[in-house]
DNA sequence: ATGGCCTGGGTACCAGGA
């Protein structure tokens, strides 16, 4: 099966680009951030068109996520929202079950944090440590914890760490209570498990052309199961949706690992 | 030099992003 997880930076902007990824790669499993969409425009009808159904939690011009699954595998949704975060109206949490695969999927978007010390920096660790209680409670069922983490892991997924000294994304606060996310969980992060000292960056700033010049930050995730991590067979980004009309400034990340019912 | 770019809202410019 194929798992992706992509930061939009707007579905109704990005639309086209979406379309056209889903038909390049059939993922089975497809998690969006930022949708930056109202519950009434969520494009749920152009989606199924395309064979893709969905499960949105959207919250007008910012934030939004969504779960999509290939039509045939269906697609239950479980809930939208987080328990235990501040503010549940920016929409940055959204799980559903798909009975095709025997798999919950969730799309989070982290919060930002802006600064350090800042009060939407405090709420972004609440929000983490929220995670790390949801992914206790569904730990030992074959789950995917995708999405917009707004935290780089380690120094490897910064381009350039000294620069980023003192800034969010890379505290060591942020960092362990993601890792305390995929303990409580039991996840792995599936590009790392698979690609120990690669960068791997998933964002890369509009500005100064730092695509093209390689300055990024690996903060997009697919957190899989420790029990499915044996079936991981790749995972990496589609630098093509980097480049191209009208870009997303996030690159999706794709997984191929065998599914939970495998017996693998 | 702490800005350069992109989004939605709304129709001038601003908040937010990371």
């Amino acid at each position: 099966m194929i798992l992706a997880t992509w930061n939009v930076n707007s579905l109704r902007a990005r639309l086209p680009r979406v379309l056209e990824f889903l038909e390049a790669h059939a993922p089975d499993v497809l998690l969006l951030q930022e949708t930056k969409v109202a519950p009434d425009q969520f494009p749920e009808a152009e989606l199924r068109e395309a064979g893709w159904l969905s499960h949105h939690h959207s919250g007008g011009r910012w934030a939004g996520v969504a779960v999509l699954a290939k039509a045939e595998l269906g697609l239950e949704p479980v809930r939208a929202g987080l328990p235990g975060e501040v503010r549940g109206e920016e929409a940055r949490w959204v799980e559903a079950d798909v009975p095709g695969l025997g798999l919950r999927a969730a799309s989070v978007y982290v919060v930002n944090g802006r600064e350090v010390g800042s009060e939407t920096f405090a709420e972004k660790l609440r929000f983490l440590e929220a995670m790390a209680e949801r992914a206790g409670e569904l730990s030992g069922t074959p789950l995917v914890i995708g999405g917009d983490m707004n935290v780089a892991p380690q120094d490897v997924d910064v381009y350039d760490p000294a620069a980023f000294a003192g800034a969010t994304h890379v505290t060591e606060e942020e960092r362990t209570l993601l890792r305390a996310v995929q303990e409580r969980g039991d996840l792995v992060d599936a590009f790392r498990v698979l690609e120990p000292g690669a960068p791997g960056f998933t964002w890369w700033d509009y500005r100064q052309g730092h695509f093209h010049r390689g300055l990024g930050l690996r903060i997009d995730l697919l957190l899989v199961s420790a029990a499915l991590s044996g079936g991981l067979r790749s995972c990496g980004i589609d630098r093509d949706f980097r480049k191209g009309p009208k870009p997303s400034d996030h690159a999706p990340l794709l997984a191929e690992l065998d599914p939970p019912d495998s017996g693998a």
